[in-house]
DNA sequence: TTGTAAGCGTTATCAG
DNA sequence: CTGATAACGCTTACAA
């Protein structure tokens, strides 16, 4: 394969010369670049792309750290990360973690090695402090992660559940339902969107919703069937079931159906096809949005946070 | 930031002998090896990835064309080849195409640029002949595509559809189902997969598809409810619907259920969750295993073929 | 076992 | 407008 040498020495002119007819620069006369542009089609040449990185100390490769691949909330930030990221000439290199420490310490490690610009974090299993700690350090790319960081120097694009999740519960109050039942992806303490979730609860009933109706781990639709397979089985009976997506919740009023149950009150999350169809209220967290955000936040210069609104979708009545 | 040579200066040794270190190699005594790991964490030191890239040549990055990353063929490639790139110790970078040949020629020369070790196509608008010469070439990393290349050098891992389609119609033809509507993603030009559900149809039923009752450009949720409400607004009955993922057809029942109508037999793929839950047949088409198999393809040494079959997956009588 | 020096292929600085 | 030459940071023959 030629290189840039090769092509200034069959073209008669320099690497400098050369380099700058690759990358389109001035000063270069029109009858130079004819010249070496036909040398380089007549060697079949192109340019180096690690070469380019090594000397500019750019990748152009951002990389998304994800626990799985199958819930939307990951695939939806993902694409929006890549629908930005191609827009501006970067390209998104898929981590997979399943949340394990050592493998996104692993990938921090390679961050600092510069084998990409900036990595994003969808979620994670090292604290959030150690996250921002490296940052600080400014050695190694810029972090970007997905929630909120409060206080911590950290940039991150997140959507600001918890307005939407009040005004979720007060729709539920409003409406005369007591015994909420709620699918939780992650237990209390792990999770932020559980948090919320269950303060908001709160700030609306005025008490703490009841454990037996919190289930935690529901992550796929098959899980969203047990749970609700799991209140019929123990005689729970929630009058509503606010799920933590719309196909979850679908799946849940499927198995009451299937057991020819009258269905509790419904409602779900991510704005899915399903939401529509049952005509039930959803949250769209605007994760494709939040997505694009983490981009720029990758590629930015300074640490900043970046809330997205949630909104709350009501049926049509 | 310190480099090797720094690394080599702080410990009195020679560069070598600190690549050796970082590399584990032989032939460094313990003495030597602890002095400098120690130099190593003293100035907090990272071998930089990209020169190391450069100068062996190898990026350990393999790029997956998505025309879109909406549909379970595409998530469930683009999952198989990350869990086998991650166990390789290689990295997976989202190249999206929209079908644009353009945008798909500008990741070919990515490649040959070196900013990957292989592609993998999922799917493709530009010709497979150009990838088979491209790949010919011996210029540029490895090509991979998704579906069966015929005679052509080129690498391909690809559900083995045929016997497949012939068993699902044999299926429908025992049953007495005469109406066959099909629902395909692309059009039968464009598609090995709707030529092969075709092909498949006339070899059971020796005769034609009813062109009314075959839709093309079906591919998310909604276009399967929408493609029900064809059916009805237009009265054409079908009294079968073969579709091209499960939850498509799901979303075809549920139009006929909101209508009060007779839902006709049904016929999914993919073996996503709903045809368990709806008790319908479907085909596995083990993508997953595909893309494994496209990446042992992109990283080996030789132009090979690798069917993966599918299977029908009939209910539970 | 350790060191020297030549790559790997560009970009960037600074003269001319 | 063009050209030397020094980075960029590492690996790897080949010597010693």
């Amino acid at each position: 394969m030629a290189n840039i040498h090769d092509i200034a020495k069959a073209s008669g002119y320099s690497v400098s010369t050369v380099s700058r007819v690759i990358n389109h620069r001035k000063y270069v006369t029109d009858q130079v670049r004819q010249r070496v542009e036909q040398v380089m089609r007549d060697l079949d040449y192109v340019p180096n792309a690690v070469a380019r990185d090594l000397s500019t100390g750019k990748t152009h490769n951002i990389g998304v750290v994800l626990p799985h691949s199958q819930h939307p909330y990951f695939t939806q930030i993902t694409n929006g990360v890549m629908e930005a990221a191609f827009a501006a000439g970067y390209r998104v290199v898929l981590l997979p973690s399943k949340y394990d420490e050592r493998v996104e310490r692993h990938y921090l490690e390679q961050l600092r090695q510069r084998a990409f610009d900036a990595v994003i974090f969808t979620s994670r299993g090292v604290p959030l402090s150690e996250l921002a700690r490296d940052d600080a350090h400014k050695k190694m790319g810029r972090i970007v992660c997905c929630e909120n960081p409060g206080d911590l120097p950290l940039s991150a694009a997140f959507t600001e559940r918890n307005s939407t999740y009040e005004t979720a519960f007060e729709w539920i109050k409003k409406r005369g339902y007591k015994r909420i039942g709620m699918l939780l992806s992650r237990e209390y303490a792990l999770s932020a969107t559980s948090q919320a979730m269950i303060e908001a609860y709160k700030d609306v009933f005025h008490e703490l919703p009841r454990p037996e109706l919190v289930r935690t781990s529901v992550v796929n639709n098959q899980d969203g069937y047990d749970s609700a397979q799991y209140y019929i089985d123990n005689d729970l009976q929630p009058d509503f079931i606010f799920g933590n997506g719309d196909d979850i919740v679908a799946n849940a009023r499927q198995c009451y159906l299937d057991h020819g149950l009258v269905v509790p009150g419904l409602m779900g999350q991510e704005h899915q096809l399903s939401s529509t169809l049952l005509h039930i209220p959803t949250i769209d967290h605007h994760f494709n949005e939040v997505g694009r955000r983490a981009f720029e936040l990758a590629v930015s210069d300074h640490v900043a946070q970046r809330p997205v609104a949630s909104t709350f979708i009501d049926v049509d009545e």
